[in-house]
DNA sequence: GAGCAAATGAAAACATTTTTCAATTACGAG
DNA sequence: CTCGTAATTGAAAAATGTTTTCATTTGCTC
């Protein structure tokens, strides 16, 4: 999912394709796994207001994700599917693709909950950190 | 791991055994998965300054867990293996015990990923939310 | 182009966590 | 048991992060 085709959806949902929504948007699909610090310097333009607000209406829309790693959240595009290793030494966010949940393993009959989403993360060091 | 363990392993680190210690620890015993608010309920007579301090050397000691569930920072007495089911409507945490990385299913050696630890969550609806 | 609801952003409010520092206290040595 | 001392506590202030307010601006439809 590019930026136009983001935006594409916000005015499907009949929001305004303004500027400061352009360039935020342009500033998640810079990068995976942005803190709000990060897209704020990729944003020059735009209020520190508009910037939260646009984080929360394209995650409220499903378009981004928020990222509870640990740190203050993160954000990044809702594209493929995919989980987090995280480096506990240079806080560096890669991803991997296999999914263990994916076969249906879990069983969670016997809870009686209804799994909507899920998140998986792997901490520890990453290759340059050991 | 009871109360007196705990504080145990507090006074083998070189740390004091203060009541202000006791109560908190005292307090995060009682129920897994408090919020910060929640512990401090139940912590009428140490002050807030403590309770952050508390935390951040259990936690560092690796006697009690912090979650990144969404909604802030809950804690947990680190005790045994297990995962999180988060339910979205109504915000209850509840627990399961199988785990989907076990069995070392996943290959993360292509990633030259050093893992420590790792957390699953499932979010979802709860039994009584659906 | 006019009209209007939606959107923006500066400032203020609010919430949460950390720092400071003077007073208190747990605990080992004597 | 008492003393000395370094560790600990907590009130207040500071720092940090996020949300609300509201007057002004602007994208979009007709
Ligand atoms: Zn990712
Ligand atoms: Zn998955
Ligand atoms: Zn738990
Ligand atoms: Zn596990």
């Amino acid at each position: 999912m590019d930026v136009g085709a983001v935006m594409g959806k916000l005015r499907g949902g009949g929001f305004k394709a303004t500027p400061q929504r352009w360039e935020v948007v342009r500033a998640i699909a810079a990068e995976q796994h942005q803190s709000m610090e990060e897209i704020r310097a990729r944003c020059p333009g735009v209020g520190m207001v508009t910037v939260y607000r646009t984080l929360e209406l394209l995650s409220g829309l499903g378009l981004i994700r928020r990222l509870d790693l640990g740190g203050g959240p993160r954000w990044e595009l809702a594209e493929d599917h995919h989980h987090h290793l995280v480096c506990e030494s240079c806080g560096d966010v890669t991803e991997f693709d296999l999914c263990p949940l994916d076969p249906g393993l879990l069983d969670l009959s016997d809870h009686g909950f209804e799994a909507r989403s899920h998140s998986v993360e792997v901490y520890g060091r990453c290759s340059v950190c050991q």
